[in-house]
DNA sequence: TATGAATGAGTCTTCATTCAT
DNA sequence: TATGAATGAAGACTCATTCAT
């Protein structure tokens, strides 16, 4: 069956990170793939060269979407306390979405740890380096407590990479509940604030 | 080369976390593991059943060691805020100790997902039961806020999953800065606390 | 683009040739083809039913002009010194601008065995067979030596042969010269011929 | 069945000569090797990485057989006029007996042409260079015509160069017999010598 | 007990050919 | 008539596992 080609190639692509996401990069056979898409094994090859670049293709797209809308939100909101709130229930919502994929991306570190981790850390960079800033100006706002910013920012990143491999399957409200309740205790800490005169003692 | 059973069984099972950690379980070579260790490739089978067996055996061996001490440090302090500092501080020696068994683990995920969950979800369901009685004795002392234990449960989890996955290499002074102020912040939050009068408002 | 059929014909049959040549039957991919022509696969096919096909007729059209330029040279030249130098004179210019051609030809005996010898061996009789007249009238003339003319028509015919594969490009000077000193050789050999009385002694 | 590993390296390698011969590099399946050979697939692969070094691993070996055999011939013998007759003759051998192998080599011409250029090519030159000497110093004493022994030399390959491809196969008497009779052409010419009355005696 | 040669199922990838548009 | 998307058979290569020595 005859399809436009951006169609034809965004359908190879989903049912790729489906299947790549299920069972894992080495253990998909390409047959799967096209098999789950009644198309031809040939036509895959007509779209993608090789698994490979299927697999990094389905990564990058997933990725540069994520990315996206991390710092769309970022720039937009210009509360840096709303903003951590933000990101950590945008990435919580993307991963409880795609949980399929994160599965994926997890995979991928091992086996393209060379050809990826590139794509992948520049991701990375660029995304502490703004979470970076939104500490600094909260900072700067008297709103943060007023340690490295390093810190925070190593923190938060650890924080957020592990939302990142411990997606459980959430309902939309639970997922709520749980964003906001990881937020509070980002922010507020564990530590109970001692009343009148004794501060956290750390 | 005759050696004691037991002694050629760790000889192989190091040499195999070493090889699987380098290159992933598809990509290892039984054969580059028998190299590694000068050993003819029969010589594994005899002490391993299937590369599967010898990758899970591996890996288990591994986690008991990390959720020992885990433990231990659990069980031996008393005060639920150093237990927190000090399940931090392990898992972060822990990581950097044995960064290329982590890649390893992380790709098991995916590759075992079935066979390795059980084993997996056993040992992080225990962890977390563990967690929460900290977490139930610091709240009961008045040293932790009020809030829902197993929130802070999922946090603290997520947290060290986070460490888990982020490690970088680090030389054991760093690596004791950063666990210090990674505890700090997960026990303090980010925010300031506003002296007298206002506190934090979120 | 609409083209008289048997233009077209002749434009794919000479595209095929040029790829073929270059690159081997195997290794040609038809798509190859098309994209030369700036046309559709299909269309290809609309003109010759399979790439075996495509090829053996290209072979076959340029075998009949060979030969026909062989014995058209033969039946018009009437010394058969001079035939014999001009059928070298012959193939050597042929090689020469058919380089390309002449190693699709090699592969193809090894490719085509079968089916191709047929064809191949039918125009190297008839053109021995010719060969074989040009020296039993040379030798009824008394221009060639006495020996069993099936030798020397099999002389001719490994040089011809040799000429055949081991063509290196040439300018026309160069060739015109080389193909005059083959010619020469052929005719009198390479000893030295003793003036008075010792004549070759073999 | 284990054999010894040399001598499986021979077995591989004359198995797979004659299934290239017969077949062309191409049509060769390497399971058709290993099924002659009653041998896994891999097994093949345990002692040639890839078909292409199976296939250039015989042609290397065979014809450093053939030019050795040339070279030992020409150092060997002193008579210029004899070391002659002896390429002829020896060439003549190998390509009877070899006739298999020969297909094969120039299948790979077309299929190898820049990998295999570079082999083929310096065979050819020292083969060549060698030659050009035995003419020269036949030249010096006055055994051959005084023309440029490049020409002599050209002439000669060329004429080698038709032994090798249009071998047909030959008894061993008649094989004789046609190397002599082409090194006799080859030697005193087609021409018939005409001094005074006697006609070219052979 | 230790070895490593042998095996062959499993996969990726290519490309001649078909056929809906 | 011309196209090029789709197909799937064919074939190279890998590697876990076996087993004779």
């Amino acid at each position: 069956m005859r399809v436009a080609r951006e169609k034809r190639r965004e359908q190879i692509l989903k049912a790729a990170c489906e299947v790549f996401a299920r069972k894992g990069y080495r253990r998909t056979d390409v047959q799967k793939i096209a098999d789950k898409l009644k198309v031809g094994k040939g036509t895959i090859y007509r779209y993608f060269p090789t698994k490979e670049e299927l697999f990094l293709s389905g990564v990058n797209s997933t990725m540069q979407r994520l990315s996206d809308s991390v710092l769309e939100a970022i720039n937009r909101i210009r509360d840096p306390v709303k903003s951590i709130t933000a990101i950590i229930d945008i990435l919580m919502e993307f991963c409880n979405r795609n949980r399929a994929f994160i599965e994926m991306l997890v995979t991928e570190r091992a086996e393209f740890k060379d050809r990826m981790d590139a794509s992948f850390r520049a991701l990375e960079r660029m995304r502490s380096k703004r979470i970076r800033e939104v500490i600094v100006e909260g900072q700067r706002r008297g709103l943060f407590r007023k340690i490295d910013p390093t810190a925070i920012s190593v923190f938060l990143v650890t924080l957020l990479s592990g939302v990142f491999i411990t997606s459980i399957p959430l309902t939309d409200a639970s997922l709520k509940r749980e964003a906001k309740s990881l937020a509070d205790i980002c922010l507020h800490g564990i530590i109970a604030k001692k009343p009148a005169n004794k501060r956290a003692k750390r």
